[in-house]
DNA sequence: GTGGTCTAGACCACG
DNA sequence: GTGGTCTAGACCACT
């Protein structure tokens, strides 16, 4: 089961949402390892998207071993996750620090950061 | 007393770099209300960078009420930055607040973000 | 006695996997003259393959001149297989000629390559 | 000074011919850092080539760290290609290891190989 | 002018 | 049917 969205208004380019999309679709587990992707052709068609549009999207995907393509076959759900998930996560927190550390340089308190912080685990 | 740099290697658009450099400049005091930006022929000599995007920076902090200018003299600082710098903490928290949203859902825990934000008040 | 693996997942076409796999089976010994290759249907089960996929893979064996086909019978290595040993004996010297000239016109020196094979034969 | 040639003819993909076009170039010095490399709608015009395909090549030889693009300048030899030398030894390297294996397993000779690689030095 | 993205439509090899 | 490559032509933001 998958749940692919994107907004063709948006100024972050479509292919980069899809990257996005199936990313996070993989990383919070709605995507099995070896699950198909929806195929180039049938996903264009669903999202009224060009179909180079989706191809170039899953080709990042693969770039980033996220997605293992077979020409003739399909796309799938890379067989080991592990990395993907571990990548996601350190880049995550790595956000997190950089952002705190403007915080920081701003002079906003240590305080009322875990206060916004607290707030999502209530 | 200012500290204005860019990366023209960078793909973030030199023209918003610029806004950033001079907003977190304001933000973080190293600038002062009423202080005097450099000349837009002053700062493209010195960044060598075309007078035109810094114009378009100058031009884009204006908007946002971070410097005002005045016709044959300059840009300067706003004299009154406090809403600036309440606008930007609040943009930092709410970024932040996104962030650990996303890593909530992938199954990051609330201890591991804090942690790494203690790390930095260390 | 035969070893063919196929990769599935590889972005080489399932059949020059094949063709390769026994081509390198034969030239090693693994498979001797006349012997009997596994049969299209059988293979194909073992494989989970297609059979159309074999099939191929054996035309272009038998037209490499390293298999014959008896109808009615199935496929046997050839019984003088001296020749497919000299051509891909020729054709690996060829590929080392043509990868050492690529090396050397990268500033690769020859003491290095020379190590390099020296290390598999120790 | 440089020489980008493509053979449309060749079943190896044009994009693919470029990035080894222009990365073989930067190894062997032919293109220094920070060198521009000719526009992208410029070197479709003189290979008479669509635009479209020098973009993705440009784009992977970004991915891989051999060049860099900025939007509204240009793209330029990275400035710092020791990296790129280095892992173009190595996979040199590991190629020729990789064939070597293969001749060794076939029941090709050392002196044979060593042979071979001698007389491009010679 | 530049690089970057997108659409439309076509062709190919593979299974 | 699939993914992959290519062409033609358009639009965008940035310099």
């Amino acid at each position: 089961m998958y749940r692919i969205i994107v907004d063709v208004k948006s100024r972050k380019p479509i292919y980069e949402q899809l990257v996005e999309s199936v990313k996070t679709s993989v990383v919070k587990g709605f995507m099995k390892p070896d699950e198909p992707l929806p195929s180039v052709r049938q996903l264009a068609g669903e999202l009224a998207i060009n179909p180079n549009t989706i191809q170039k999207a899953y080709a990042e995907l693969e770039r980033q071993g996220i997605v293992y393509s077979v020409p003739g076959k399909g796309s799938f759900v890379s067989s080991d996750i592990k990395e993907v998930k571990d990548a996601h996560k350190n880049e995550i927190l790595s956000q997190i620090e950089e952002l705190a550390e403007h915080a920081r340089e701003g002079g906003i308190s240590k305080e009322e950061i875990i206060d916004t912080i607290n707030k999502l685990w209530r």
